[in-house]
Formats: structure tokens, C-alpha cells, sequence
DNA sequence: CTCCTCACG
DNA sequence: ACGTACGTGAGGAGG
């Protein structure tokens, strides 16, 4: 048996020292559900870097079985005081060992022994028998174990970097032999382990004493030899804690352990089980390093598949197809309004056609096909399946079941838009991701070879079929069936019109604005220059700190990670010390307006309708609310005047048309009316009364709303922004400029105000802990696995979190139902009228002129009707010949 | 690619 | 003693 090399790894101390080197990055690393990944991530690391320099023949990790040992019989206290084990790295520790599953290790741990002893044991079997033997831990104790043929290798700072230990190199540190670092424990004892040795003594004069004396036994034997001092009293008045912390410190080398050397045989990694761990623990690096490695592809187990290749000559095969059928449509570009096609596929049960030409689609036989009823057509992402079709002339498919749709709908999380990933997720393994096939970045690219993309393209089809039951059981369960089926499934439609019919921009204007805002921006670049003394770049944050900081000697208030702050905030409280001030805040919210809007807005125009084509994601935000992508049409200007103007480059598409929006008016604080169940906000609302001043009468106790100032009227309206947001005292205080503790007198005496919004928050709060998740009136739900976090930071979060979900996602499952409803009541009414944007709490229209009328009317009702509160809704309406003058 | 800043609800 | 409002997207700077 000519060198055998084995491998020990104490698991716990590892995951212990992993946790904590990467406890500062504890919130970056968590996986879809939540479960922090940290020390996962970090003995990964660990488990290359030694499997590199090792290259073991046997390995095994050993564990602490629990908290009794032999060592707690001996002595109550060993190991006393010592914190709990933090909840993040307890719910790690299963997974440690599923990832040492995928390595091909196995674990190890005994009843009443620490993991020191079992790799003590196997250790001195192993030496026994003429292996080379290499230790990993986190804890230097373990050093004692170093030998000819034992190096121990510690973590330092991080994990992957290690110290090893010879007999060597243990003279060399401490002076000592690896045999005497249990008579150094003795008399210094540990107090990580807390066990005492003897009093003032340390590492220092243990080392001292052991150099001339040798053990714990030797110095006791000599003690007559020893002048009096504090010293020899301290020695032989703690006699016995010094022999029995050397026990305590001593290995057991002959623990009654069942495993045996014959048992650790290392045979190296399982890729597919390790894949799907990482997969699972969103380890994106160790994937990426896991394909480049050699003979990753022939032992990734995706099931073969069969396919066949579409044409205009065996179409007619496609008849063959009876029942629910997937149908995926590859446009790989993220912006699918201009992405080319890549083909389509189309299938079920096994068999599967594919196609690069999409022109099939539009064949009569495929039309007779789709626009039987008997088919159900499965899909991923239905809203860019119906915008791609659309594109295509075709307009006759609808999709029941939207695996990316559901799956959001499961967990908000969950919300990549690659199927491979999304199936894996899922546990169906079968198939890639479009980076595995198509390449990332630069490269990416549809495969040429025929073989590799229709492969992919049936292995899509493939995992759409045996996703849909799953997930279709997985909302019954939650109760979120009808969330999806009336209103997320319509909702993709209603955005996909959206989408396609986009808003025209009147560019001329844009480009007017622009000239205007070039010069002026020049003009306040000479004035900044001129009041630093020099030229230099005002957008650059860091040169700008400088100037202000530095150079002129402001003062500096607030700092960021890498260097001064010169957010609004700071520059406003700078006003009046200095003109450049006002002149920098000018600049910013014209530059602003310049690069994002104006420029940003015309790149986005498409030159063949003259109009901009947003994307919204469905499936993208924690509280159900959408978002608007390229460009984005949720964030134009309107708060300023400046900025405001922005609107009137949005206008109707034809002459005789007018831009018609709506809005829902204090649609969050009704909401909170309503789930809180609040009699005295319910009330407010009932009386139409102007929420935020009648807020004011209550926490100023004011006589009537007479006497309400708009300052007053302001603080109030914080206040209720505050309870909506999950309020603390600081951010009240921060928002409006008052002393902490006025801001905390304002939330108690709102408290005691509404009683009732109080017993909603500690309500949900503990709901939240209980189930792990809130919900919004909907059904939709959000995991908040923070809530229960020792982390205080990350609790507080969770539990603001907890408090602000239910309201802006239920606000968001109201407009969603209303925007179902209107698209509907168009269609039935035959009506010109098109709905174009939603933000948030608006809806925007194109409304011919003669349809105004019946629009005005129309609108508000189906908004404010669109879901039964017990307070009421209200909509509030304008129009105007842009966007601009719709207010 | 990350940070800062700033636009919206 | 912590270090904060909730939810987003885009542009520019600088490593």
C-alpha cells in the first residue's frame, strides 16, 4: 500500500471559522429560499484549495455529535458560556454535508466524543498503518496531533488559506513539541473551551516552564527545586485544575469509533449531484468553474432526447398531436420588440418538433391547429411569446399554463428568466441553461450546428410538460390557483398589448429640449469652474468631494464607503456657505434630465413607428408590482417642473386623440384602512376627509382640520409614509428634519391614535415568524426568511419588510385587477382606445376624441370598483393633447 | 462590474 | 449597541 494519503477534516471548526470569515458578506450569500450559504461557500473553498495540494486517497469530515461529551462529565463547564451557534450557520450545517455528499467524502460523528477525537483515532490508525495523514481544522489545539507523518493545516484569516503544522514547525512557533501543547492547555488552560489551568499563568510562562521542565508532571515534580514566588504559589494552589485542564486538552486517540480506515476511500466528485447542490445554493462561480473542468459535458447526465426537425413537408405530422401540448419560441435577445428569431418547438409526451424557420408558423396548418380548442398550449413566459408572435402576424395562441409565471408566483425569488435555471430549481435536471448552450456575454450566440440548438429546444419543451403539474399542485397547495388564473395568467396578455402598442414621442421636441439644455448646461459649467478656480468633472462624485472638501473647505458631513457624500442631502445643508452649491444642484437635475431623459429617451425610439416599446417585468419584484425596463416608463419626471416637461414629448399616435390618465388617490393608506381594519383611518376615508391633514389633527391634537398649517399638514404626511414603510424614528426624523425623540413622541402618539394599525403591525410581525412568509389580500405571497435572524439589522429589515408587503403588494393586485377588466371592457366595446402605461397607482390611455366622453366615465368606475374594501376607493382623472397636460 | 446618485410610486 | 425608512431602473465614473 505504497502511499496512501488520507485526509481528516474537522467539520464543525471549519464551518465555524468559514462562517465568520465571510460573516460581514452573511446578506450576499443566500440561495433562492432564503438559506444563507456562507460557510457552505467557504468550506467549499476549503475542500479545492486542500483536495489541490493533498490529493488525497482517503478522506473523511468529522463532526461534533452534540453538546455532552466525555469532557462535560469530566467538567461541567467545558466548553460553558460559549454563544450559541448562530441560527444562520445552524440551518447551514445539513447542507455542509449534502455538499460532501457531492465530493465524494464521507462525514462522520460519535455520540459523547468531539470531532477531535475521531480524527485522533483514525489518525493514529492510520499512521499505525503508513498512510500520510493531513488534519484540517479551524482550532490550533489540534496541533498536538502533528507528527512525521500528521501535519495539521490550520485556517488563517479566511479559509482557504492554511498554516500547516510540523513537529517542525511547532518547535518553530511556540517552542515546544507537538506532545507538550495538552501540558501548555493545562497550565495556561482555554478560554475559548473555558477550562481554567493555573491562575496568571498563560501561553508565555507555560512555554517557559514546559522548556525546562517538560510536562505538567515534570513542573510538579521539580516544584520543591522553585524559589518561592507568586508563581510556585499560584502552581500549587491550582494543582489539580492544571491536571485536569491537560486531561481536558488531551485527544482521545482510542475512541470507540465503528468507522474504519477501509471505510474513507475518496473517489473524487459526483458532477450531477454537485451541479444540482450548486444549482440549489446559487453558487454561480463554482458552476461556471464546474463546466470549464474537463469532461464536464460527457458526465452531466441530461437525458438524450429525440426530436424532430419541422418543414413545410411533414407539417401535416403535426395533427398527430392530441391534448396539451408546450410550445417555446426563442427570441434570444432580452429586448424581444426588436430580437431576431431563433426558431420555436412544439411537442408533447417525447415527441418533439423544432424548427429554426419561423415563417411555419404563420402556415395554415399551423393556424387549424392552434385555433382548436382541444389544445392546451403550455409555455415559458408567455407575455414574450405573445409579443413575438404578434410580431409575426399571428395572434391566434393562448397560453394556459406560464411555468415562469407560476413559478414567480411560488416564490418571488424565483424570478430568473432562463428556463434551465428555473427547471433545476425545480429538481427536473434534464436540460441546460441558454448560457451553457448559447454562451455568455460577447460570445453568445444560437448554436450553428443543428444538433446542439434543437437538442436544447426540445429539452425546453421537455421540461415545460413536467414542470406544469408540479407547479399547478404547488399553488393549489398555497391557495394561489386563482392569483394565477385570474389574474396573473391575463395580466401577461394585458401587458403584451401594452407593450406592443406603445407611446409615440414627439422627438422634435426632445431635440429642442435638448439644444436648450446643452447650452445651459455649459453656461453653469463656466460659473462652477470659475467659483473652484478650476476646471474639473462635476459628475465625477470624487473629484467633486475634493473641490468642495478640500479646496474650498467646506464642511463634510456625511461619508460613503469611498470617500465624501455629495448626495442632495448634504449639498442643501451647504447652501448659503458657499454660490457653488446652488450652482452644482442645478447642474445634477439638468444633467439628469439631459443623459436619462432626453438623450436617453431618444435612443430608445423605434424609427419605425416614431414610438418607445417598454418591457415590463412581470416577474420580477418582491411585492407583486411591476417594473418597466428599456426604457423605463415608471420613472419620468414629474416632481420638478424642469423635469415635468419631459411629459410633453409623450403624445397621442393620431390627430383627434388626447393622452387620458387615472390614478388611484392614497391607494396604499386605504389599503392599510382596510387590512388593519382601523376604525378611526377607516373612518377618514369613509368622510372623504384629507387623510394626511386629519392625520395632523390626531397626533398634534389639534381641534379641527382649521387649524392644520402645510407645514403641519407636511409632518403628517411623513408620519403616514413612515407607518406604510414599517416607521423607525430615525427615518421619520431623517425625512423631516426633526430630533429623534420628537420623531419617536409623533409614532407613539399616532399609535394611540389608530390602535388598530398597531395591532396589524405586531400581528403580522408574529405571523410572519410563525409562517415564514406574509401575503398580500390576493394570495400572493413573499418569503422573509430574515425574520427569525440574530442579526438585528437584517430582523428589523425582515420585519419592516413584513409590515409594507401586504400593503403595496395588495395596492398592486387592485390595479392589476383593474387593468384585466378595463382591457377587457375595450375589447367588448369595440372601443379605439388604448391602454399604453401603468405606474404603479396609474393608468395612461391614447383616447380618440369622440370616445372621451364614455372614457371618462368608464375609467374610474372600473378602477374603483375593481375589488370590494371596506373603505372606498378613489380615482381621480385628467387628460390633455400630451402627457404633460394630463394632470 | 460596483458604487453613487437620482428619477418615479 | 446596532444603523435604518418600502419598491424600482438608468447613467456615469472609476477600478
Amino acid at each position: 500500500m505504497a502511499n496512501k494519503k488520507l485526509l481528516l477534516i474537522d467539520g464543525n471548526s471549519v464551518a465555524f471559522r468559514a462562517f465568520f470569515a465571510l460573516h460581514n458578506a452573511l446578506s450576499k450569500f443566500t440561495n433562492q429560499d432564503g438559506l444563507h450559504t456562507n460557510a457552505i461557500y467557504g468550506f467549499n473553498k476549503m475542500l479545492d484549495h486542500i483536495l489541490e495540494i493533498v490529493q488525497p486517497t482517503d478522506a473523511l469530515v468529522a463532526f461534533d455529535a452534540g453538546k455532552t461529551t466525555f469532557r462535560t462529565e469530566m467538567f461541567d463547564d467545558y466548553k460553558g458560556g460559549r454563544s450559541k451557534t448562530p441560527p444562520e450557520l445552524s440551518e447551514q450545517m445539513p447542507y455542509l454535508r449534502e455538499l460532501l455528499k457531492g465530493y465524494g467524502i464521507k462525514t462522520y460523528e460519535l455520540a459523547n466524543y468531539e470531532a477531535d477525537d475521531i480524527i485522533g483515532t483514525l489518525s493514529k490508525q492510520a499512521e499505525d498503518a503508513g498512510y500520510t495523514v493531513t488534519v484540517v481544522t479551524g482550532d490550533r489545539d489540534l496541533t498536538q496531533l502533528s507528527s512525521d507523518k500528521t501535519t495539521v493545516s490550520v485556517t488563517v484569516k479566511g479559509v482557504s488559506e492554511v498554516e500547516h503544522y510540523t513537529p517542525q514547525h511547532v518547535q518553530e512557533k511556540l517552542g515546544l513539541k507537538p506532545a507538550q501543547i495538552v501540558d501548555m492547555k493545562g497550565l495556561a488552560g482555554d478560554t475559548s473551551d473555558n477550562y481554567p489551568g493555573v491562575t496568571k499563568v498563560g501561553e508565555k510562562t507555560a512555554i517557559k516552564l514546559l522548556q525546562q521542565y517538560g510536562t505538567v508532571e515534570g513542573v510538579y515534580a521539580h516544584l520543591d527545586d522553585m524559589k518561592a514566588s507568586k508563581l510556585k504559589e499560584h502552581l500549587i494552589e491550582d494543582k489539580d485544575k492544571a491536571f485536569l485542564s491537560k486531561k481536558l486538552a488531551t485527544i482521545n486517540r482510542e475512541a470507540p469509533i465503528e468507522v474504519q480506515l477501509a471505510d474513507v476511500h475518496y473517489s473524487g466528485k459526483n458532477i450531477t449531484t454537485l451541479v444540482d447542490f450548486y444549482e440549489r445554493m446559487n453558487f454561480q462561480s463554482f458552476l461556471k468553474q464546474m463546466r470549464a473542468s474537463e469532461g464536464f459535458e460527457d458526465k452531466q447526465e441530461v437525458k438524450t432526447i429525440t426530436y424532430e426537425e419541422l418543414t413545410e413537408k411533414n407539417l401535416a405530422t403535426l395533427q398527430t398531436l392530441k391534448g396539451p401540448v408546450s410550445f417555446y419560441l426563442e427570441l434570444p435577445d432580452k429586448n424581444y420588440h426588436l430580437s431576431e428569431f431563433a426558431g420555436f418547438g412544439i411537442g408533447q409526451k417525447g415527441t418533439w418538433f423544432v424548427s429554426r424557420n419561423v415563417d411555419l408558423l404563420t402556415s395554415k396548418t399551423l393556424k387549424a391547429f392552434f385555433t382548436e380548442k382541444t389544445h392546451e398550449v403550455n409555455v415559458f413566459d408567455l407575455k414574450r411569446t405573445y409579443v413575438g408572435l404578434n410580431r409575426l402576424g399571428i395572434s391566434f395562441i393562448t397560453g394556459k399554463n406560464d411555468i415562469l409565471l407560476q413559478s414567480y408566483l411560488l416564490d418571488t425569488n424565483d424570478n430568473s428568466n432562463d428556463l434551465g435555471a428555473l427547471a433545476h430549481r425545480h429538481g427536473f435536471l434534464d436540460i441546460k441553461t441558454d448560457e451553457e448552450v448559447y454562451g455568455t456575454g460577447v460570445k453568445r450566440q444560437i448554436p450553428d450546428d443543428n444538433e446542439a440548438f434543437f437538442k436544447h429546444l426540445a429539452a425546453k419543451l421537455r421540461a415545460i410538460e413536467e414542470l406544469v403539474p408540479q407547479l399547478q399542485a404547488e399553488l393549489k397547495e398555497n391557495e394561489q390557483v386563482d392569483l394565477y388564473e385570474t389574474i396573473e395568467l391575463p395580466l401577461a396578455l394585458v401587458l403584451a398589448k401594452m407593450e406592443i402598442a406603445g407611446i409615440r414621442v414627439d422627438t422634435d421636441r426632445l431635440e429642442q429640449m435638448q439644444s436648450e439644455f446643452t447650452e445651459r448646461l455649459s453656461e453653469i459649467e463656466q460659473t462652477i469652474y470659475n467659483e473652484a478656480g478650476e476646471t474639473f468633472n462635476i459628475k465625477s462624485t470624487k473629484q467633486l468631494g475634493k473641490i468642495l472638501f478640500e479646496k474650498l473647505g467646506l464642511p463634510s458631513s456625511k461619508k460613503t464607503k469611498t470617500g465624501y457624500s455629495t448626495a442632495v442631502s448634504v449639498l442643501e445643508g451647504l447652501r448659503g456657505q458657499a454660490p457653488i452649491i446652488d450652482n452644482i444642484l442645478t447642474y445634477r437635475q439638468i444633467s439628469k434630465i439631459q443623459s436619462t431623459y432626453v438623450k436617453g429617451l431618444l435612443k430608445v425610439v423605434h424609427s419605425t413607428d416614431q414610438k418607445v416599446h417598454t418591457t415590463y417585468l412581470q416577474t420580477l419584484t418582491q411585492t407583486g408590482r411591476l417594473s418597466s425596463i428599456d426604457p423605463n416608463l415608471q420613472n419620468i419626471p414629474i416632481r420638478l417642473e424642469e423635469g415635468r416637461k419631459i411629459r410633453q414629448a409623450f403624445v397621442p399616435s393620431h390627430e383627434k386623440a388626447k393622452i387620458f390618465s387615472s390614478d388611484y388617490s392614497q391607494i396604499e393608506l386605504r389599503v392599510l384602512a382596510h387590512i388593519t381594519g382601523d376604525k378611526n383611518l377607516q373612518e377618514a376615508f369613509k368622510n372623504d376627509e384629507d387623510i394626511h391633514a386629519s392625520t395632523a389633527v390626531r397626533i398634534f391634537g389639534l381641534k379641527d382640520a382649521s387649524e392644520v398649517t402645510p407645514n403641519i399638514r407636511r409632518q403628517a404626511k411623513a408620519v403616514n409614509f413612515g407607518i406604510v414603510y414599517g416607521i423607525s424614528d430615525y427615518g421619520l426624523s431623517q425625512n423631516i428634519g426633526i430630533s429623534r425623540k420628537q420623531a419617536k413622541a409623533f409614532i407613539d402618539t399616532y399609535f394611540q391614535e389608530f390602535p388598530g394599525v398597531k395591532a396589524y403591525i405586531d400581528r403580522i410581525v408574529a405571523s410572519a415568524r410563525d409562517k415564514g412568509y406574509v401575503e398580500t389580500i390576493a394570495h400572493r405571497r413573499r418569503y422573509l426568511p430574515d425574520i427569525n435572524s440574530s442579526n438585528h439589522n437584517q430582523r428589523s429589515f425582515a420585519e419592516r419588510t413584513a409590515m409594507n408587503t401586504p400593503i403595496q403588494g395588495s395596492a398592486a393586485d387592485i390595479i392589476k385587477i383593474a387593468m384585466i377588466r378595463m382591457q377587457k371592457e375595450l375589447e367588448t366595446r369595440n372601443l379605439e382606445t388604448k391602454m399604453l402605461l401603468q405606474v404603479h397607482d396609474e393608468l395612461i390611455f391614447e383616447v380618440p376624441d369622440e370616445e372621451l366622453s364614455e372614457i371618462q366615465e368608464l375609467v374610474p368606475s372600473v378602477m374603483d370598483s375593481a375589488i370590494k374594501l371596506d373603505v372606498p376607493l378613489k380615482v381621480e382623472s385628467a387628460f390633455g393633447k400630451n402627457w404633460y397636460d394630463a394632470k
